[in-house]
DNA sequence: ACTCCTTGGTATCGAGTCGATACTAATAAC
DNA sequence: GTTATTAGTATCGACTCGATACCAAGGAGT
C-alpha cells in the first residue's frame, strides 16, 4: 500500500487539499466557484468557455452549467456567443470578481509556502509538475500549459500584433502569452 | 501575488487536489466519504469519534454528523457508545468498508509518486509536512500525528501492555502506536 | 441540397455535502 | 445542586455533482 512513502506523498497532499477547501468556504464563495474564477482569470479568451472549464476542472458540462448559471446569477461571470461558432459560449470575469479575487483563501497556502527556501520552493514546484504531468497523462487529459510553451506559438510572427497562434490562426498579445490555453501542446 | 513561485506552489497543489477530487467519484463513495473511511483506517480507538473526525477534515460537527449517518446507512460504519463518556460515540468500520479501501482511489495518485526517485520523494515529504505543520498552526489546528511521536506516550511502560498513553492513561498495542491520534502533541 | 453524426450547451432530477441554527443529553465546574 | 460546557442530532436552505434527456449549431458524406 504504503510503500516508499508513495502512499504517505498521497496521503499528504490530499490533507493539504482538505485544508485548502476548508479555507476556501471563506467569503461569499463556494471551493468550486473560487476554482471557475481562478481559472477564467488565468485562461486565454479561446478557453474561456464551458467545455475548456470542464476539462480543467474534471466536471461533467452539466456541472458546469449548473454552477456557472448560479456564478451568473451572483453577478461574478458574464456569458457571451462566439460570433464564429454560434453553439460556444465565451465566458469573462466582471470587476466585482476581479475584486474578490484578491481576497482568494489561495494565498493561506502561498503563505506557507513562503515559508520555505528558495531552493525548497524550485525544488517541490518542479517535483509537483512531474507528479501533474504523469497524473493528467494517465488519465488522457490537456495539460492546460502556458501559451507561449506550446508548439503552435509563434513569437513575433504577425504584424501589428506581438505574437501568433498557428493552430487557431489568430494574433496573440504579449499578456496572453502567459496565459493557459485549452489547446495547449507542449513543444516536443 | 504569485511572487517567489509561492502562489505557483499553492496553484499546483490546488490542481492536484482536484485532480484527486475527480479521482475520488470512482465507485460508490464521494469524496469526502473516502476521506472518513481512510481516518477511521488510520485513526487509534480514542480518536474514532465524530468530533475527532470532523476536527481533522475540518468540518462542522453537523456535517459530520450527516456524512456518518449516511455512511452508517451504507453500512461501512457503526456507531458504539463510549463506556466513560456516554456523549461520545465511537466509531468503527464494517468488513465490508475495510474491502473497499483495497480500491482507495488515493492509489492513483501514489502511483504518480512512484515515478520520482527516492530522493525526491524524500525531500518531497519533508518538505509538504513542514508547509503542512506551518498551514496547520496558523488555523490552530491539531497535528494528528503519529501516536508513537507523542510527549504523552511511554514506551514498554504498562506491564501486559506494549506501551502506555499518559494522557489518557490508556495501555497501547504496538500496532496501535503507529495510528493517528486526536490528542497527539509532538515531543518537544 | 439532404441526411447523419458530432459537438457545445441547457434543463431537470436525485443523492449528498456543507454551514447555520436550534435542540437534547451527559459530564464538569462551582 | 445549579450552571456551564461538551458531544452529538435534527432540520433547513444553498449548492455540487453525475446522469439522463434534450436542443441547436456545425461538419461530413452522399
Amino acid at each position: 500500500m504504503a510503500n516508499n512513502g508513495a502512499g504517505h506523498i498521497a496521503a499528504l497532499i490530499e490533507r493539504m487539499g482538505r485544508l485548502m477547501n476548508s479555507d476556501a468556504h471563506a467569503g461569499a464563495l463556494l471551493p468550486v466557484q473560487w476554482e471557475v474564477l481562478r481559472y477564467l482569470a488565468r485562461a486565454n479568451r479561446f478557453s474561456r468557455t464551458p467545455a475548456a472549464l470542464g476539462a480543467y476542472l474534471g466536471l461533467t458540462k452539466g456541472t458546469v452549467s449548473q454552477t456557472l448559471r448560479v456564478l451568473e446569477g451572483k453577478g461574478f461571470v458574464c456569458k457571451g456567443v462566439d460570433p464564429r461558432d454560434r453553439r460556444r459560449r465565451r465566458l469573462s470575469l466582471s470587476q466585482e470578481a476581479r475584486r474578490l479575487l484578491r481576497e482568494d483563501p489561495l494565498a493561506e497556502t502561498a503563505a506557507a509556502a513562503r515559508h520555505l527556501s528558495e531552493r525548497q520552493r524550485e525544488t517541490l514546484t518542479g517535483t509537483l509538475e512531474s507528479m501533474l504531468r504523469v497524473r493528467l497523462a494517465a488519465r488522457h487529459r490537456q495539460p492546460f500549459g502556458m501559451c507561449r510553451d506550446c508548439r503552435y506559438f509563434a513569437r513575433r510572427h504577425a504584424v501589428g500584433a506581438p505574437h501568433y497562434c498557428l493552430l487557431l490562426k489568430e494574433p496573440l498579445a504579449e499578456e496572453e502569452s502567459l496565459a493557459i490555453c485549452h489547446e495547449q501542446r507542449p513543444v516536443a
